[in-house]
DNA sequence: ACACCAAATGTGAACGGTCACACGCTTAAT
DNA sequence: ATTAAGCGTGTGACCGTTCACATTTGGTGT
């Protein structure tokens, strides 16, 4: 025999009667109320739509109870409804369903979460979530999440090592079940370790370093990419505006391109290192601009290409007539910058439902894992040319 | 007296002996169990950290009952502590935290949300996420909430009414306690009404439409600032390229700019009904440069100004020579387009905050909110000029 | 008619917290 | 001395689901 106080059901008070105030009606009293209830319930529904909003009391969700009792089943069979059990007639998963529908029954995520200590829920530790790489990843990664039935739990983080530290923190704490990390910075690692994450993780790096998973467009090779394509039209003298040092994609695309300079035998200018920002490229292009000894430049991503052609405009320094860009990424816009940019493509979303593709695999054994790195595409647009020739138009 | 069977602690099996298969062994051998376990733990986690990953078993992390006993208080008192209750003397206060400390306990969200029916999660139901505008609200919209206690559950979406209603279908399933929509599109009230959302929501749109909240930069200033600038330049011949029909934005905007064409009693072009990309920028950019019969154009946001401006220069008509040419929302790279661009800028971020704020008011009865709408500020650059002048440089 | 097996369904306990209330111990007021 | 009030703490029930196991049902072989 259950007890309970008030029952309360559907937003209608019951009242107990002569019952000591904690009892709850027995189960064959609430049975007729419920009934009863019910009849109510679904005319208000035909109104009101799944709430029962009108209802003055304090209202009270459906739960897998009252689905039982309205079809006259026990509260177990429902939950094998709603788990797709193999072992439930037909008919009678069709009454359960039906009753469902009509009272606008949902399961109780938490409840579920608490009995099978499952979430389903995959931690996202990411940073510079407002730029255009980071941004499409996440959104490809909701998409695929919430195919494979998982949802996300987003923490945006800064760059130093407390602020990565306390998101991490702050997703295990929501208990996620993985976590997907596209803070690609060298400080993730540390606090990864110090952590001593459990759960499973992938990385949106490049470097494959540690025993960790790791889902990347390979920036290394889209890096040497960019640098040969310059070589190829004849440059000699390339200097790379890099992105933050402790980025780990930026020290990739950096030992890309310092790797094919050091190939074709070519002088290494030092590279000038910036914050991904189209601002910082405006600066750098204004220092570039009065030097001239160079006669292309490999920008580390498509911001900085477009700040460093502005400033180039400003300074005069044709682009590409007397200066060849190449940028990384191709976001949506650099096809329209003046010049249109050549750049290098990576799929941010590719990435982003690999990620998921392998986590999901993990955690649920099953489904489809592919290869980790993904090649970038080069994309040239007009603002390469061979050296010292005059702009195409 | 109550049950358990084989009773993990910590990962550790402790057998029950003679006991029936589903009995718990009784408080007091557990107590002397778990003191000794414990010690083993700290020892543990002193090289391992807070995990206890190097146990074979299947691991149980640690519960609010695992604290009490190893504090010797009971499991109300650590609930207390953990709500941080008036009524617990500092000392004991202490000892319980220390205790949560050295297991490295974390409540279980789960179970909390279950017995307070509060999941502290609010909703987010976006669509474009990768745009720039919604991008950095969402960023904005999540810090907020981290600040206030809450977390976020994402959901996007694409345009149609099915897919919206899905969206917050998810959302509503999940339980979160409320919604903010930023997918500023008229289907979204249909959905709302159609689902009877009870909870507490807010669009991120200026119509103010319906009688739910609304927060935003007021759009439709936005746009008269815009065309007034244009206007108090000696423009006369003004094409406006809005955004897509459905969005209330576009709509807001276009509103703005017709009647300030209007105010000034000036020939009304046709606007150009666009999809907020540069490509499409592109395009109308193609068409209106054969036209040639205006002399500046008002785009719906940067994006599409900075493919019409592409298009102009390939057709060579000359901005601001020839054409002026004023964007919307001032996306970061704006200021280093060819030329600069002249737009209205909106704080993406500052109505996200204030979104947050009203719903945890909402939600908590407590905290600041402040007036709903949010001046836009021009920001004057080098895309405008007087009619028929020639460029600045 | 019988036991027997599989399929379909039901029962009690548990998950890890919070809430309402009860209880014991001080201290102040009668 | 007796009672009232209040602080600090403990007890039992409950939130809504799933799990392991128990029980019923219907069909079959003998």
């Amino acid at each position: 025999m259950d007890h309970a106080k008030g029952a309360q059901y559907f937003g209608c008070t019951v009242m107990t009667g002569e019952l000591a105030p904690a009892k709850r009606l027995d189960a064959q009293a609430v049975c007729i109320m419920v009934s009863h209830r019910a009849h109510v319930n679904v005319h208000i529904q035909a109104n009101d739509g799944p709430g029962m909003s009108t209802e003055p009391e304090k209202l009270r969700a459906p739960n897998i109870r009252d689905v039982a009792r309205l079809a006259g089943v026990s509260y177990q069979t429902v939950s094998r409804v709603l788990n797709n059990s193999e072992s439930i007639k037909p008919s009678t998963r069709q009454r359960v369903l039906e009753v469902i529908d009509e009272v606008g029954y949902r399961p109780n995520q938490a409840a579920r979460a608490l009995v099978t200590s499952r979430t389903r829920t995959i931690g996202v530790l990411s940073g510079l979530t407002s730029h255009y790489g980071p941004t499409t990843a996440v959104h490809a990664i909701e998409l695929a999440a919430r195919e494979a039935g998982y949802r996300l739990s987003i923490s945006n983080t800064e760059s130093d090592y407390e602020s990565i530290r306390a998101g991490l923190d702050q997703l295990t704490g929501q208990a996620v079940e993985a976590i997907i990390v596209i803070a690609p910075q060298v400080r993730v690692y540390d606090a990864i370790d110090d952590l001593a994450l459990t759960l499973p993780f992938v990385t949106l790096d490049s470097t494959g370093r540690g025993r960790h998973h790791s889902i990347s467009v390979d920036q290394y090779a889209g890096a040497r990419m960019a640098t040969r394509h310059l070589i190829e039209l004849g440059h000699t003298e390339i200097v790379h505006v890099a992105g933050p040092q402790d980025w780990i994609e930026a020290d990739a695309r950096m030992q890309g391109f310092l790797r094919e300079i050091n190939d074709a035998d070519l002088y290494t200018h030092p590279p000038i290192l910036g914050d991904w920002t189209a601002q910082f490229g405006y600066h750098a292009g204004r220092e570039l601009a009065r030097e001239r000894d160079f006669t292309a430049v490999f920008c580390g991503n498509d911001q900085m290409a477009l700040g460093l052609m502005h400033a180039f405009y400003d300074g005069s320094v044709s682009v590409p007539g007397d200066v060849s860009v190449v940028g990384f990424d191709d976001i949506p816009d650099s096809a329209h910058f003046l010049p249109p940019l050549t750049t290098v493509r990576q799929d941010f979303a590719e990435i982003g439902r690999r990620s998921v593709a392998l986590l999901v695999r993990e955690l649920d054994g099953f489904g489809d894992a592919d290869q980790r790195q993904i090649a970038p595409e080069m994309i040239i647009r007009k603002s390469t040319s061979a050296p010292g020739r005059m702009p195409g138009h």
